[in-house]
DNA sequence: CAAAATTTGTGCGTATGTATG
DNA sequence: ACATACATACGCACAAATTTT
């Protein structure tokens, strides 16, 4: 427990927000309990009207999360994800200062009609059960914090060499681009909301319970060729999907 | 058990399909389990895979969930839902063929300081924490099953007669016509997930653990006044969200 | 399962300093 | 100088949610 540096009255500075500030400051890891507000007036020797006070604004900004009857803990930070045409996860996660990472889980070649949700992507990308895909799965990471966990199918017949290109290159934009695809569009999303599988929860790092977003994409080139089906889900804890309309 | 209709084979229509229509013809309700799929096979006359391709295919349309070593189960029906700049509850509903009903849940007028997320609404509508809004609370259904439960706050100042309207009206589009509001936009959402409050699931009668998807909607006018902030929760089983976009 | 303890949420009254006109 | 409004801070009591005993 830190010092706590000594209020000052009468100084043009609110009590509440010295206290706010100093909490602030004082933050440990996401899912740390903080005190009791009666502790925390006690420390700062002040009504605890003005610890909530501070507590409010800490909780306004999102640091932290009050519980009515367990207490005030330390939140997580939010990504937000701007759903635009452009889905770049590198340019993301560096928006928010946070250094990407994306480690891939498996790739390979398979056939449609092998997978679960075959006519699901046989549909979506325009192929038989019959065609292949290239399937694509992937964790992201912000800071070697988990933020993503993604399956990518592309069709086999219009990504000659990709499967090759994946292995060399850190992000898909990359290597798409060395096999002459550079202009890639997110055509159409749907986003969901569910639980994670066991396994799903461990990749993730998830506490037992917590929700997962889910966004299933269809991109395509910028003609409008069927380019890639990807399913992804996000921690709901860590990540908030932002829209804009235009139609 | 209603009969089942003869199967024709040769005729043009694959079984699988058949049987597939056949069975979505019977769908009980949700969360029903179907009979194994030897059983199914048997009642047919068909080969086990034929069934399976039929369930197969009801699966893909969201009908039903397939759950490996559990068996089959009718699945809630999904109520897409399309997000463009015109948020309109009933519109949406009726696109399903689903009946539309909005109840209101409470309905008053309060100062903004008095709000739990005083600033973030402040802020959002151009606010002081002195002026005052007119918030409502709704609850949304499709053929009586809640799948919408929103809070919407509008400037009590740009919104004159608006309580009262909204008490006249069945929904919010009618309401905001009678003061002389006829377009309104969606300007922006922020999606994300989360469990419910309790209250929050007995309103939205959800079984415990299910989480739901929430979506915090700022509405303008025409030219960009801000008009209605608007905090929503779906259930996630019941309700996706779809964006096709446009930058 | 029930009672007790812990912790946050809410209401009301009071007092003080500061900006405003 | 005065009245008013407002933000800040304190004290006390009880309600509501949760955890522990």
């Amino acid at each position: 427990m830190p010092d706590a540096l000594p209020i000052r009255r009468g100084g043009g500075v609110a009590v509440w927000s010295q206290i706010a500030l100093q909490l602030q400051a004082e933050l440990a890891a996401p899912g740390t309990k903080l005190p009791p507000e009666a502790d925390l007036a006690a420390r700062f020797g002040v009504n605890r009207h003005t610890v909530r006070r501070a507590l409010e604004e800490l909780a306004r900004q999102r640091l932290i999360r009050i519980e009515h009857g367990r207490g005030s803990f330390v939140a997580e930070p939010v990504l937000d994800y701007q759903v635009n045409r452009r889905p770049r996860f590198s340019e993301w996660v560096r928006r928010h200062n946070r250094e990407p990472l994306g480690e891939v889980l498996s790739l390979r070649e398979i056939i449609v009609g092998d997978l679960a949700e075959a006519d699901l992507i046989g549909a979506a990308l325009g192929l038989s059960e019959r065609d292949t895909v290239i399937e694509l799965e992937r964790l992201g990471k912000a800071d070697d914090r988990p933020i993503a966990l993604s399956r990518h199918m592309f069709p086999a017949l219009r990504c000659r060499g990709l499967e090759e290109a994946l292995r060399n290159h850190a992000t898909i934009t990359a290597a798409l681009s060395t096999i002459g695809i550079t202009d890639y569009v997110r055509r159409r999303s749907r986003i969901s909301a569910r639980l994670p599988s066991p396994r799903e929860a461990a990749l993730l790092a998830l506490e037992p319970g917590a929700p997962v977003l889910q966004s299933e994409n269809l991109n395509t080139t910028g003609n409008d060729t069927a380019l890639e089906l990807c399913f992804v889900i996000y921690p709901a804890s860590r990540v908030a999907l932002i829209v804009e309309p235009n139609d």
